[in-house]
Order: C-alpha cells, then sequence, then structure tokens
DNA sequence: TAGATTGTTAATCGATTAACAATC
DNA sequence: TAGATTGTTAATCGATTAACAATC
C-alpha cells in the first residue's frame, strides 16, 4: 500500500513552477541540479527549495545535487500529471474559447473533452476540434462518462446555478473563473481563477510608489 | 500629507474579492452589512474581514456594520482603481487577443491601449478597437507616453527579452503570462500569472481522493 | 580526506484567530 | 439600558529560515 504523501499548500503551489523549470533545464544537456541553482532562477531561498522537494519524498545526492530528469518525472507524478484528467467547460465565450484552444494543458495531463454553451449560434460547432454541445445535454452527457473536473467560465450571474449542477452530476473539482466565490459541499475541491487579485498588485504598488514620489517632494 | 498606508500581502489578495462581493451587494438595495455577512459569503472569518478592512483605513460603526457604498469606493480607492492605468500588451496570440478583448479590465481601472506583436498578418489591424503594432515600434511608442504597466502574452523563449526591453523604456509594473520567472530589478513590481498551481492544486486533490478510496478498500 | 551539498530539527517570522474592551 | 457589532491587543498557528549533522 503506498503511503499517502501530502504537502503544504504553499508548496503545492511551488511545485508546477519546480517542473516549469526542470523542463527548461532538461532541453538542455544539464543532467544535475543544485538547490542553489533551483533557487537562484526562482528567487527562493536553497533550504525551501530542498524543503519542498523532500516533502514530496524524493532525494538527492549530496555534493551533486538531483538528477534533473528524475526529478521532473517525479513531481510530475507526485502532482497526477502522468495521467490525463477529462474535464469539461461550461461557457464557451471570449474566455472559455480561449481555454479551448489552448493547448498546453496537455503538459499539466490535463484534457478538455467537450464544451457547453447556451448560445446557438456555437452549439454543435467544433472549436480546436472539441464539440460544444448545449447545456441541456450536461447531466445527460455526464452520466455517460467518468469526468472529475470541470472548468466554469460562464457569467457569474449563472455561475452558482452552473456549479449546483455540476456538482448533482458527481463532479468532483471545480475551476472557476466567475468572479464569484461559490457556495458547495467541502469535499468538493475548488479552486478560484480570479485576475483581480493580480491586478490589485499591481495597481496599488504603481500608486504606492507615486505617493512615495509626491510626499519626498512635500517633504523637501 | 496623506498618509501612505500599507497592508500585507494577504490582505491585499483579498481586498479585490471584497470588492466583487460588494459591487454585487450594492445593486441590491442592501445599504449596510456587516463583517459576519461578508465573512459568510466568503468563507473567512468575520475577524479577518474586520482586520482586512480596518487595515485599509475605514470603520465602521458598532452594531450596524460597514456602509456598502462608502466601502466600496473605498477600496476602489485605496487599490488606486478610481484611476485609469493605461497598459500595453506584447504578444497577441490566443492569449493576448483574448485579454485585449476582455471588457471587464475597466472595473479595475486598467485599460490597455496597444498591442505588439511580430505576426505580420496581424500588425496594423484592430483587434477590439485597440491597434495592433509592430513590436520594433514599441520603444518609440513608449517613450511618446508615459505608460508604467505591461502585460507579457509571449511564448516563454521570449518573455525574459521582451521584459528586459520594456524596463530599458521606464516600465515599472509586469505582468507575466509567460510560464517563467523574469530577472530583473527589484523595483519593478512583477506579478507572476500562472495557471499551473492552480491546476496542481485540482489534479493532485483529485489524486489523493483516489489513492484514500483504494488505500481504504486494501484495508479491509 | 576535504569540500560541497543534502535533509532534518530548532528558531524565527508573519498571518490568522481568540479574547475583550469600546461604542452606537 | 441591553444587545450587537466593531477594532485592538494578545495568543496561536503555519510557513520560512537558520543551524548543523549526515553523506557522497
Amino acid at each position: 500500500m503506498s503511503k499517502l504523501l501530502d504537502v503544504s499548500n504553499r508548496t503545492l503551489e511551488r511545485l508546477p513552477l519546480y517542473c516549469n523549470l526542470l523542463r527548461g533545464i532538461a532541453k538542455t544537456n544539464q543532467r544535475y541540479i543544485s538547490s542553489t541553482a533551483i533557487a537562484e532562477e526562482m528567487n527562493l531561498t536553497p533550504i525551501q527549495v530542498r524543503k519542498d522537494i523532500s516533502q514530496t519524498g524524493i532525494s538527492g545526492k549530496p555534493k551533486v545535487g538531483y538528477k534533473v530528469e528524475t526529478l521532473l518525472k517525479h513531481l510530475i507524478r507526485f502532482l497526477g500529471w502522468n495521467k490525463v484528467h477529462q474535464a469539461i467547460i461550461i461557457g464557451c465565450g471570449n474566455l472559455g474559447k480561449s481555454l479551448i484552444k489552448y493547448d498546453e494543458f496537455s503538459r499539466y495531463g490535463f484534457d478538455i473533452v467537450a464544451g457547453f454553451d447556451t448560445n446557438e449560434n456555437i452549439i454543435g460547432k467544433k472549436i480546436n476540434n472539441k464539440s460544444i454541445y448545449d447545456v441541456e445535454q450536461l447531466d445527460k452527457f455526464l452520466a455517460k462518462r467518468d469526468i472529475k473536473i470541470a472548468i466554469i467560465a460562464v457569467d457569474e450571474s449563472a455561475a452558482q446555478t452552473i456549479a449546483d449542477r455540476l456538482v448533482k452530476n458527481n463532479i468532483k473539482a471545480i475551476w472557476n473563473f466567475a468572479p464569484i466565490s461559490l457556495d458547495l459541499p467541502e469535499e468538493i475541491v475548488v479552486q478560484q481563477q480570479d485576475m483581480s487579485p493580480c491586478i490589485a498588485f499591481l495597481t496599488k504598488k504603481i500608486k504606492n510608489q507615486k505617493e512615495c514620489i509626491k510626499n519626498n517632494k512635500e517633504v523637501k
């Protein structure tokens, strides 16, 4: 029986970023990398890198570091990216369409197999070779397959209703792009994809810089 | 001289989410809201909500709560969203195009004024009424205007080069959609927009659930 | 062997939560 | 006035960093 390794949330956030870096390193012919080198590339401390990696249950070699290919494969397996996770997407407007078109999801063991919408102009069409169905067919579609992940890319006014319906149809994880906090049973995994915190960082920091300059001038 | 209020990073992340909620509440005719009500909607504790809000320098009324409209306006001003921040975007492919088309940025005091690309098929065209220029014209364009924010939506192989060039041209904040960690002077504000941590959460939690079920069966 | 790097245990730091006084 | 809610100070929790022993 394999032991269930688990890591802290902050570590889990960083693991994919290590993967990104390692993928790049693997392309050069460098075979080993030290925690110091990883840390430098990613603006972290070497200790944090070692701790993160050791939490996933793999060891490096003192003096040598980590074998790039082994570490990358290990992290990918740890994250579950070695298996394909089929997902559906609800809402195929501007945002939804661009997600359906995004081909790099395969890197993350992620595959959007179908889209759903209410807009008759796109129902029945294909985007990036994925069929777009009427939302009415959602329940029927899910009943036939073992799909655990859904992406919500509908308007915020429709998001909660759709989410409830997804859960009723056995969806276990939701990636929500609508700027609204969903109210769902605790066992459902929800990831909120909201751009506003990012924008807040940018605008607030810019504002601080400006005020800093202004205040200095006034002090003089 | 106005005092420069600053908040912790985690608080800064949550402030936009309060705005999202308050915008919705403001549309109903509810005039006051308590920290308890906000907390419930957002799955936070009331204490955290009060602490976050008080850090921004506004007070509620005991027994009554916060005046919805006042609080919303205050947070918007605090984040700098009452002023328009002009931004440019480099890379107008699948992702870049969808950002240029995204009209809700105005909520966040954010305005993409122009796009840049190397693809001759789109240079000179307009997307959502914004002109797309040749990257060659980037330096000239920025020299003429007071633009502080840039969005990088180019391939990861080109991201660092573009970032260096933006900084040389007086850009102070970068929103990076390329899955690579940029190496830039410390005073430049960088926000990494990476979907992989979100996907990692979903895939890892799903994997844990599956292994949990499997282990239980084996134990029996 | 000497030097470099890993991995773990303990100390520190920052953020969240609890307790409670202040106030309408 | 009594009750409800805010806002602050202190305690707790979780994550990061430091110190150092283990190892190739």
